[in-house]
DNA sequence: GAAAAAATTCAGCACCATGTAGACTCTCTG
DNA sequence: CAGAGAGTCTACATGGTGCTGAATTTTTTC
């Protein structure tokens, strides 16, 4: 039987090389106009053999999406681990965080928000990402003193909405230039500080 | 000359029984999957004639979008003519009809977000529309005290942010069940009056 | 190091939706 | 009623996708 016992298959690099094609296609030209035969060539294969890698296009930019995810919630959680530091600068550690992660991944965030309605594995993997960043800064909210809950005004929902406003804002900030990044950075910081500064009404 | 003077010509029927069949769709089958011929066919005519009117399935897609967005802006202009509404009532009033607007036509705007990207006309239609709301509700972050300027601390910059996250929320929500219109509705009155509540720092 | 099994590659086909071309009908106008 | 523009349709060309099945290479096993 054929086997294997040593992990690095010929086909493990290749599969690596395609999803790099992908990305490299993605921020030249976009998901719509990029297609299958461009990113086999770019891997160097031709086009009938990426069929063998992986299902489809759609295929192809969930598990770019998904390589990139892993990468940044690895990250995300190695920041959340500090329990101990105040709010405030939890929060600017965070935004701070997130910013550097849009500057990275950029093209492939980017793919990820516009195809997660199209494509269901893409979708799931940027939910979950988000849902994570979530429940680390609902912990946040929690410590500078927000209700600890599940109604729509405790901190469990606040930090979900905020998380997303923190996304669509980076999302926009990264089609201009990198001023507008750091721009973005100070408007969030305003308002998720302003969030746990005001008193419950 | 073949000059018509009535202005309700047979063509103008066709096109607005072209959208409304694109809406139909658009709701049953979401954007990616309905084809031309659906189209063409809801409205009673053959594929082929559709591109009489339309250049194209974005085309159509844009159109309606943009007929969708004039009635939107239209509705929240009436509701924003009085100046004298306290902060607080004015975003509340300014959400409960956001809200209304999601119920009534969130396929039409779900549709707009998912494709803003990939269709520029639809794009352009959507920011026009989220940046009407937010320069009304920068005034009433204004009068609610926030620093009246450009800086990425100031009302300009704090009101577009508010306004892309209510979009967002609503989005989401929108493809869930009506309740969660009703908590995202309660999440973002905490916000939104969160931020005007708190103190500069 | 040969045979067997698995992994990988590719060319070619079938399909499906899009968009275009050209002919044909309808309706209004003068 | 003739002619022009509006509206309609069938037929075709295009392009990208996904599949298939056979050839080829790599890896494992004995």
């Amino acid at each position: 039987m054929g086997r294997r016992s040593d992990a690095l298959r010929k086909g493990d690099l290749r599969e690596q090389a395609l999803l790099d094609a992908a990305e490299e296609l993605l921020t030249r030209t976009g998901f719509e106009r990029m297609t299958v035969e461009d990113i086999a060539k770019g891997a160097g294969i031709s086009r009938g053999s990426l069929y063998f890698y992986f299902g489809s296009k759609h295929d192809v930019l969930a598990a770019l999406v998904a390589r990139t995810m892993v990468d940044i919630v690895q990250d995300a959680a190695r920041a959340a681990e500090d329990t101990a530091t105040p709010p405030p600068q939890a929060i600017e550690r965070a935004l701070d965080h997130t910013e550097r992660m849009w500057r990275e991944h950029g093209t492939v965030m980017r793919a990820a928000v516009e195809q997660a309605a199209a494509n269901p594995a893409v979708g799931r993997s940027w939910d979950e990402t988000v849902e994570a960043f979530a429940a680390a800064m609902r912990e946040v909210l929690v410590r500078a003193g927000l209700p600890d809950g599940d109604a729509p005004t405790d901190a469990g929902a606040l930090a979900r909405t905020l998380c997303w406003m923190t996304e669509r804002s980076y999302y926009r900030a990264c089609a201009e230039d990198g001023d507008a990044l750091d721009r973005t950075t100070q408007t969030l910081r305003e308002v998720w500080l302003r969030v746990i500064a005001a008193q419950a009404h």
